[in-house]
DNA sequence: CATGAATGAGGGTTCATTCAT
DNA sequence: CATGAATGAACCCTCATTCAT
C-alpha cells in the first residue's frame, strides 16, 4: 500500500516536471513568434522530450497557449500581489502595481514579450489579472480617489500605457525613473491630482527578488 | 504611337486596380488571422484572381504585409490629419486626433482589427504616423502645455490607451462619449489640466465622412 | 533499459529501410526524367510513403539527388572493383573495368541512364570513381604500359567513350562483343599496341552476378 | 506593287531579326541551366522581347530547344567542314575536325556548354553532324585506314573523347597542345599507328575567325 | 505583329497530429 | 507513460501559356 503511494506520488511528480519543462519551452517560444506559431518541433526539442510526449500533456497548441497565458498572468499577480498588497489606498496600490509590474517586464524580458505579442487580449482575458485591477479602479470611483467617465475607461487607461511600457523595457529606451513616470501619468489620467500622483508614485514599494523555481522561470536552466 | 501610349495606360490603370483589389482583400484577411497567418488563398479569393497574379504583385506575404500596413498607416493620417490640422494648440490638436482617430476605428472596424493584432508595431514603425503624433509631443513640451517626463513616455502614453480604445471600440463596449473621454484622460496624462483637458476633448472637431474610393475601403464592392 | 535499446533498434532499421525505397525509387525517377526533375510526387508513390516522410530523409530535391550519385558511384566500385584486382597489370585493369561497366549498363539499365543522363559530372565528381580509374592512369604511365600525353586527357579518353558505350547498350544496338572491342580500343588510345589491347581485352575477367540486396536494386521488389 | 514588296520585305527582315535575337538568347540560357530549365522569362528578357512575341515565333519550349540545338549543330558544322575539306585522307579529316571542334569550344564556350549539358544526344541526334562524321568513318573502314571493329564504335569512339575534351576545355584544364593529343590518341583508338596518328593530328591545318554574325554569336550585342 | 496582365496546373515544403512499439 | 517514424492537409511558389488590347 504505502509501495502504491509511494510510485504514485513520484509518478505524480515527474508528470509535474515535465509539464513545466513544456510549460516553460513553449513561454520561450512563444515570446519569440508569436502566439499562432508552428513550434512545437522547437518546444519540444527545448524542453528534451519526444513528439509523441507532448500530446500526453496538452491536446493541441490552442490548448498549450492558454495555459501559457494563465500560467504567465498568475506568475505576474503571484509576484506583484504582495508589494500592493502593502497599501489601503487605490491610488498607491494603482501606482505600486504599475511600477511593479514595468520593473518585472526588466527582469523577465521573455514575460514581457509574451504579453506584448499577445496584445491587450491575454491582460484582459485573464480574469486573475482583471479582477486584480478591476477591484483597485471600483474603489478608487467609490471613494472619489479617481475621477474617471467609467469603469471600463479607467482599465485601458492603465493597461494600455502598461504594454506600452513593456514594448519600451524590451527595447531598453527606458530612464531610470521610467516606471515611477508613467505611474504618475496613469494616475494622472485617472484624475488624480500631480502633486498626489508624484507622491504615489515615487513612494517606496520594495523590490522584486525572482524566485529560481518558478513554473515559468526561464533564467534557470 | 499614340496606340502605344494607349495600350500602355490602359495596362497601368488595370495594375492599379489589381493591386488596389489585393490590398484590400489583404485587409480583410489579416485583419482576421494576424500578420503572419498563411492565407495567401483566401486573399486571392476575396480579391477574385489568380493565384500567380498575387505574385506578380508581391514577392511574398511578408511583403504583402508591409504594403498593407504602410497603406493603413497612411490611410489613417490622410483621413485624420485635415481635422487636427484645424486647430493650433498642442493639447487641441492631441485630442482630436484621439477622438477621430477612435472615431475611424468604428467606421472602419477592419483598419482598428488590423492594427491591433499588429500591435504597436505597426503604428510605432509607420515613419509617418510617429512623426505626425512626435511633432504634437514636442511642440506641447516646448510650449510647457504639457508637462510629462519625456517624449517617449508621452508618446507610451498616448499610443497606449488608444489601441486599447480600439479594442474597446471593436468589442462594442463603448458608450457614447467615449472618445471624448479617452482623449480628456489622455491629455490629463500628459500634464493638462482637468479643465483644460475637458474643454479641448470636447469642443467641436467634425466628423469623418468616409469616401468611397479608398484603396482600403473595405465597406465597397 | 533492454526495452529501450529495442525500441531503438527497431526504428533504426524501420529508418534504413524507408531510407532505402526512397534512394530506390529516386534512382528510377531520375533516370528517367533527369538531374533537376521535379519529380518528388513520383518518388514517394514509387515508395509508397506519405510526402511528409520524403522531408524527413532529405531537405530537398538536389540533396537527394547528390545521395542518389553518390550511392550509384559507390555501387559502380563495390561491383566492379572485385574483377579488376584480379589483376595488376594497368591496362589489364583497365581493360576489365572498361568491360564490367559496360556490362553492368546491360544488366542495370536505370543505373546506366541514370549516369548517361546526368552526364560526365557524376563519374567525374565521385571522388571514388576518380580515385579508382586515376590510380590505374598513373600506374599504366609509371610503368610506360600507356603511352599518353597526361593523366587528365586518359581520364578523358576513358570515361568518354564509356559513357557513349552506356548510351549504345541502352539503345540495344550493341554487338555481342561490343565490350571488348570498346575495351581495346580504349587501351590503342592510351597507346598501348592493338596487339595486347587485344590480348587484354578479351581476357577471361568473371561474370557478374547480381545481388538481390543492393540499396539501389530496382530489379527486387 | 513595289509598296506592298517593300513592306514585306522590311517585315520578313524584321521577323528573321526577333528570331535571331531569340535563338541567341535561348543558346546562353539553356547552356547555362540545361535543356528543361523553366526560362523563357530570362530568355525574353534578354531578348528584349514580350512575352506574347514569343509565342510568335515558337509554339513552345521544346520546339524552341530543338531549334537552338539544330542551329548550333549547323554552325559547327558551318565553321569546321571548310577545315575539313582541305584534306582526302580520312585520318587527317577526322583529326583536323577533332582539333577544330575542340578549339571552337574555347572560342565559342557557351556553345560547347549547350552541348556537354545536352549530352550525347544532341550530338547524335543531329543528322548534319552525324553524318559528316559517319562519312569519313566509312570511308577510313572501307579504305582500311581504320582498323575498328564496326561504325558505330568508332562514331563513340569519336564522339565520347570530344564531349569529355568539351567538358576539359571549359574547365581552362587544358594544356596548349591538348586539341592535338586528343586527336592524335582519337585516331588510335581506331586502329592508327601511334607514328600516323602524330603526323595527322599535328600538321597544319589553319585557324578559326570567327564571324561576328552568326546567328548564335553571343560575343557581338 | 507586339504587348504584358492574367492564368492555373504543377510542383515544393511545413508542421500539427497519430500510433505502433 | 515515453518514443519517434509516418502521416497528409494545408500551405507556398513558379512558370509555361493565353488573350484582350
Amino acid at each position: 500500500m504505502v509501495n502504491v503511494n509511494h510510485r504514485t506520488r513520484v509518478a505524480q511528480e515527474r508528470r509535474e516536471k515535465t509539464r513545466a519543462r513544456l510549460l516553460k519551452s513553449a513561454l520561450l517560444v512563444f515570446s519569440k513568434h508569436g502566439a499562432d506559431a508552428k513550434v512545437i518541433d522547437q518546444i519540444i526539442s527545448l524542453a528534451g522530450v519526444a513528439r509523441g510526449t507532448f500530446y500526453n500533456y496538452f491536446r493541441n497548441n490552442e490548448e498549450l497557449f492558454a495555459a501559457v497565458a494563465a500560467e504567465s498572468a498568475d506568475e505576474i499577480i503571484r509576484i506583484v500581489q504582495p508589494f500592493v498588497d502593502q497599501f489601503k489606498d487605490p491610488g498607491a496600490r494603482v501606482a505600486c502595481g504599475v511600477r511593479m509590474v514595468i520593473d518585472l517586464a526588466r527582469l523577465r524580458p521573455v514575460l514581457a514579450e509574451f504579453v506584448v505579442r499577445g496584445g491587450p487580449s491575454i491582460l484582459s482575458k485573464s480574469a486573475v489579472v482583471a479582477d486584480a485591477v478591476m477591484r483597485d479602479i471600483r474603489d478608487g470611483i467609490a471613494t472619489r480617489r479617481f475621477n474617471v467617465a467609467n469603469e471600463r475607461l479607467a482599465f485601458d487607461l492603465i493597461v494600455g500605457p502598461v504594454i506600452m511600457g513593456f514594448n519600451a523595457t524590451l527595447a531598453k529606451r527606458v530612464s531610470e525613473n521610467y516606471p515611477q513616470e508613467l505611474a504618475r501619468s496613469v494616475l494622472q489620467s485617472l484624475g488624480v491630482s500631480r502633486t498626489m500622483a508624484g507622491r504615489f508614485a515615487y513612494q517606496e514599494c520594495g523590490e522584486i527578488v525572482l524566485s529560481q523555481d518558478s513554473l515559468l522561470d526561464t533564467q534557470g536552466g
